[in-house]
DNA sequence: CTTCTCCCTGTTTTT
DNA sequence: CAGGGAGAAG
């Protein structure tokens, strides 16, 4: 007789008590971003539009991983910049408070250097290794250029910008070189195999001298984790939960990352917007969040499309711009927000004329009580916003500028810098060349030979003087050029000293120099090393230090009229890349014409799909107003004056979804 | 042979 | 505005 069967009930598919949670998960979060919070283990998809709320999902599952007892030290939050990394940590520790602190989280780039900086011996790295950012990168290749003598008798040698960019775009894309070449670069093919041998002597250098290029952070660390198990598995039973933002912007070596961090548990929420993404030219495809699911099988996916941030006549507009794009998107905005305004398309005069423009809504919108925290100015280029920035200025309106030229690659910066970097790494033969060419008498071909003969030694300093005798150099200046650099240099490397002072001692053996070499300008110079200098005293060491200067460097450059009333804020002028993630409740965007938004690089197909999806960024970071302006004389350098036209990606909107308007004088008739 | 100086050009976007 | 090239000067 067969055994009574009893059926044993599925249990519901969430029996959690919400009770047990100090937040109410439910009310704060929508029901995709509540199941996007409440995902406990597995892979997870989130695609999530433009003010969807996705921030805020990462933070809620921060907290409730948190809350449901994961230690907060085993969840990393990757993120692309170091802004969006701050402000997450910031706003998860002030949801549960100070355990939030624990949470690790960064970049892809700094994580990638903590690790190797622990565990890269296992590859062969020391930990004192050097980052080189994209202009020390090309400052080591035009060397070896001419160290290869490539370049000399011919004319047309390809740049040394256009050859770092065709060896970097290789390693995002994991391709060879060779094959990125033939690809995307067919204009350099002419001298494939020169530039061939640069990129191979290029990987030898570095290794040699223990430095690292932004695409070496990465890179090495997959090869870290791929080849060496222990680590692989050790980084992966640290960090139980990788959540990543900003997923459509990864390139394929950050997605094998992800991989790899997941490998003991397979624990990755990816969150991202395919009609977001704007980094291609450093390797990333959109296409890298739609093979999500086949990087992890079984992935759940979960889409946010309401849009808690913009009104809808703002929507509207981004839902137009993005809805002509050849690749369709997934989603449509809607929001619940009701209101009447509608974006405006404001032709002006010329350029003149749209700063004036912006300026004057800028103090109407203050008058209207809006803070000029709340304003945004959005461009293309960062050398967009020139004319702007003066007109600011002469109205005494405070901003700060975002994105574009960092007073960390400017010259001065660069050479202080230099001399702090000998001392932490003597190898590193790029510094040395900057430092020793700043002392008269010497330049590249001398520098060179120094440092031929002193580069292997521990203190290379100590050899110096000798060095520059025998390198030929007779002028009794240069001589003691070099002996004042020997000593400067000795000082630095005393034991036991704060970066902060060896700074100090820094400028003050360049100052001299500096004003030598500017004698017009030195004075805003020096204040952007006093500015340098405060900066140097939050940091106990060296190496921490030089790191930060080279993945996190400060980004604002303080606009001369910062110290106005601070507590009145200030506007942002920003490149929209720098703009991402960002929201204000007003946003201007200027240079909405052709030949600047898409800019005359965008050739291809595309590149040009890319600067749609770039002014969808743009229109979407706007909450309440939205302006979008363009000169009608615009001035060309060849051409002179040539009539300007809107964007192509707004002019063909229709009326109701962006109503155009013209700028007038005041007494020429009535207002616009 | 090297360095310095002056004039030109041409400028995305970022870790 | 800086990076590169050409030519002058050390």
């Amino acid at each position: 007789m067969a055994d009574r069967i009893i059926q044993l009930k599925k249990l519901p598919e969430s029996p959690i008590d919400e009770r047990k949670f100090r937040i109410n998960y439910r009310e704060a979060l929508n029901a995709a971003q509540f199941a996007a919070a409440a995902h406990r283990d597995g892979p997870l998809l989130v695609i999530a539009g433009a003010g969807s709320g996705k921030t805020r999902t990462l933070i809620y599952r921060v907290a409730r991983l948190i809350e449901s007892g994961a230690p907060p030290g085993a969840i990393l939050l990757l993120t692309f910049t170091r802004r969006a990394a701050q402000e997450m940590l910031r706003r998860v520790e002030r949801l549960i408070g100070e355990r939030g602190g624990q949470v690790a989280g960064g970049t892809f780039h700094s994580f990638a250097n903590t690790v190797l900086r622990r565990h890269g011996a296992a590859i062969g790295l020391k930990p004192g290794f050097t980052i080189l950012d994209r202009s020390d990168m090309e400052d080591v290749i035009n060397l070896l250029r001419g160290r290869m003598g490539f370049g000399t008798k011919e004319r047309r040698f390809p740049k040394k910008g256009a050859i770092a960019e065709a060896i970097s775009m290789a390693r995002n894309k994991g391709r060879e070189l060779k094959d990125e070449l033939e690809a995307d670069f067919a204009h350099l093919l002419e001298h494939e195999a020169e530039i061939l041998a640069i990129a191979a002597a290029y990987e030898t250098y570095k290794r040699e001298r223990g430095l690292l290029d932004y695409d070496d952070l990465l890179y090495r660390l997959a090869s870290l984790m791929r080849e060496h198990e222990g680590v692989r598995n050790r980084l992966s039973d640290t960090y139980r939960h990788i959540l990543i933002d900003e997923y459509q912007d990864t390139n394929a070596i950050q997605a094998e990352l992800a991989r790899l961090l997941a490998a003991t548990h397979q624990n990755v929420m990816a969150v991202g917007d395919d009609a977001q993404s704007i980094y291609s030219f450093r390797g990333a495809d959109f296409r890298n969040i739609m093979e999500f699911p086949k990087l992890f099988p079984g992935a759940r996916i979960i889409k946010l499309e309401e849009n808690y941030r913009s009104l809808q006549g703002i929507l509207d507009l981004a839902n137009e711009v993005i809805d002509r794009a050849a690749e369709k998107y997934s989603k449509a905005l809607f929001t619940e927000r009701r209101g009447e305004f509608r974006p405006v398309l404001v032709r002006a005069r010329d350029e003149q004329t749209q700063s004036r423009f912006v300026a004057q809504r800028i103090l109407e919108l203050r008058e209207e009580g809006v803070s000029l925290d709340e304003i945004a100015v959005l461009f293309r280029s960062s050398f967009h916003s020139f004319d702007l920035e003066l007109e600011l200025q002469r109205r005494d309106i405070p901003f700060v500028k975002r994105g574009g030229f960092k007073f960390i690659e400017t010259a001065h910066i660069k050479d202080v810098l230099a001399h702090l970097r000998v001392i932490a790494n003597p190898a590193d033969a790029v510094s040395w060349m900057r430092a020793l060419t700043l002392t008269p008498g010497v330049g590249a071909r001398r520098a060179e030979r120094i440092i031929e003969s002193i580069v292997a030694r521990e203190r290379p300093e100590d050899a110096l003087a000798d060095a520059a005798a025998q390198a030929g150099l007779r002028a009794q200046a240069a001589l003691d050029g070099c002996v004042r650099l020997a000593a400067t240099l000795a000082r630095l490397r005393e034991a036991g000293r704060r970066p902060a002072d060896q700074l100090a001692d820094v400028i003050e053996y360049y100052a001299p120099l500096l004003r030598e070499a500017h004698p017009d300008d030195y004075p805003k110079r020096e204040r952007d090393l006093e500015h340098f200098q405060n900066l140097a005293e939050r940091y106990r060491s060296l190496d921490a230090m030089l790191a930060d200067m080279a993945l996190e460097p400060p980004t604002d450059s303080i606009g001369d009229v910062l110290a106005v009333e601070p507590e009145e804020g200030h506007v942002t002028l920003s490149t929209i890349h720098s703009a991402k993630g960002l929201e204000w409740r007003a946003v201007f965007v200027i240079w909405a014409a052709e030949g600047r938004f898409p800019g005359p690089m965008s050739a291809s197909p595309e590149e040009l799909e890319e600067e749609r999806r770039l002014m969808y960024v743009a229109a979407t970071r706007a909450r309440d107003e939205l302006y979008l302006t363009y000169p009608i004389h615009m001035f060309d350098r060849s051409l002179g004056y040539v009539m300007g036209r809107a964007s192509r990606f707004l002019d063909d909107l229709p009326a109701e979804v962006l109503p155009t308007a013209l700028l007038q004088e005041e007494d020429d008739a009535a207002p616009a």
